[in-house]
DNA sequence: GATGAATGAGGATTCATTCAT
DNA sequence: AATGAATGAATCCTCATTCAT
């Protein structure tokens, strides 16, 4: 008790605030997260969390755009030209759940509890737009059908859904990561990225 | 105000109370729902509430019980044996997309709050499994390899998992059910249900 | 369930009602106490209570009632003048705790919730004063003293505050009967009916 | 409205909070008085008291403690080994009257609140308990006979239930603290504390 | 820069009480 | 004669948020 605090540089502590957020955020739901407790988490006082960030929704959404960012340079950084299409499907996939696996909470944050709550939505859903898009471009690539680029979105989508419930999966620890990455590589190259329907 | 709706039956009033409540937390989420702007909604009295479901959660569980049961038979009375196998596939797909584009509140209540709100969870999930299982049947008598209960089962989750990201598409009028149909029986069909991988 | 209640002549009923009322104020105290408690142990339905009592507080003072006018005439029935003054005493006493042994309940509900509830001490101490005057002739007449009425008063109010203090012993089932009338006639007649205060 | 009293140190407030709650306790009782009221008095806001006392039980049993922790270093500080066992008798009468009359409201709480709040009676009855053991001390100590700790416990409860009965009168302005002084003491001395009955 | 002290506003829940049948 | 259906009004409690130091 007292004084535990000492005058960091603001950089860190926000860090240092965003961690504890999102620390019980994930544990206990937006609703569920009082300021108290994440104070109490980020061990410093309640003045500070309105200083920084200046409510709840601010620091909620901050802790969004925070590891938003962090998902997407993940997926971006995975771009590989180097690799044949089958590869970089599969590594942009492993690296999605990887992403996943070692950030749990993160993920339950972002797409458990934000994406439901109505006023969070759409931050989140921006980012996911553009893991869509990324995604649509490798479909494309890997494609050998001419398609829509609404076609592909949509491919995307439901790729990216398929996801999220196998990344579910792996945030609970019931599945595992790499049976996963054969199980969806092999659903979007066979189902979506291309083959004719029939001949 | 209104109606002022008196002396219904036991059997009414309850239906309308959970169409109110299932309204107000499609619309706000659980913890932004307040029972009094569900018994507004319900056009009754907060005590009718408590009566009636004894607790918010109660009432939350009643609303997730009445619309998992009505969802789950929907999906039960689609199987039809003179179908050929993709044609089933196709059927289900189409009658789970239908059910949700006509009770879009109820997925949202179901499948995007009570799911992610960690006391209820287990009570939506224990019906998601029951559709899990059948998924997974269907993907079995569907296919032509022999794999393990487990394989199709996590099949049938990812395969559920993209479901539900297009369901969201839908619920949201961002897809047309048509579309969303054909291209995940497709999905279903060629990257799970099971031609050998090409050699 | 359904239709338990038969058509009962009104005074019969009244007595069913206080009965429960008594038995529910007794074990849950007056604001503990809640009218379809009180129903459902009279086997009745609530405006049934207030057909018959108006209100919770009329149904509380009619228990207060009821049981004052028991008690009081027990004690009265208890006058023998074929007695010897110290007998009378001793017999006035047994009574009384003899009456708060067999009536608990009734004991519970007048003099530990009834008087210190603000609305109906006054209902209580009425009958209270009774008793207390009782208890001053009784005092004066084994008196060998010529004392002020204000100082038998003031006497018999320390032997009923004696006298309650053991009924509590008494309904607690902490004391016996017999043992708390030896002592509590010793008490008055030593200490208080008589004797000179020195010599 | 007035004095809107601000930022005190903590322990200020935890008295000026106590003072508030034993008033309106005191004058509606445990259930008759509502956090509302008691922050009222206190001119503080309700979050305030939950703040310091977390809920109305916890705030009413601090009053409790509060008060029997004074009640019994007055009983207490009153022995004085220099006194002849009667005036130890006498005085020790007359502290408790005395306390009793300066704090009024403290009795009503504690002995004819709190004794038959059936939650709290534990609380009381812990600190009457050791009034009943230095009573019957007391006792001992002016009697002439020897008796069973039993029988000393016994008296005691039957003088401190004579005594809160006087209290009462106090407390109620009915009768003058001397006159109960003398006749208490007198009552003991005489009715219990033992000259073998007369033979 | 940092915080202990303080509160307005609102939420769940429970009663005593009354209609309409 | 008797009751199932319905509610206004309060109560306890919590939380995001802000001062004053």
């Amino acid at each position: 008790m007292g004084g535990q605090s000492k005058r960091l540089p603001r950089a860190i502590r926000e860090q240092q605030m965003l961690d504890a957020a999102i620390d019980v955020f994930a544990k206990h739901g937006y609703h569920g997260a009082s300021m108290n407790a994440i104070a109490a988490e980020a061990e410093i006082s309640k003045p500070m969390l309105y200083l920084y960030y200046g409510s709840k929704d601010e620091l909620f959404a901050a802790c969004i755009r925070r590891e938003s960012t962090r998902f997407l340079d993940a997926l971006t950084g995975a771009a590989d030209p180097t690799l044949t299409p089958r590869e970089q499907l599969e590594h942009g996939i492993r690296v999605f759940l990887g992403f996943v696996n070692t950030n749990r909470k993160a993920w339950r944050v972002l797409y458990r509890q934000a994406l439901y709550q109505n006023e969070f939505a759409e931050l989140v859903l921006s980012s996911r737009d553009r893991a869509v898009e990324l995604t649509a471009l490798i479909l494309r690539s890997s494609s050998r059908d001419e398609r829509s680029n609404d076609q592909y979105r949509l491919m995307a989508t439901v790729l990216i859904g398929a996801g999220e419930a196998v990344a579910d999966l792996i945030a609970d620890g019931t599945a595992q990561t790499e049976d996963a990455v054969t199980l969806l590589t092999d659903l979007a190259w066979r189902g979506l990225a291309g083959r004719k329907p029939v001949h």
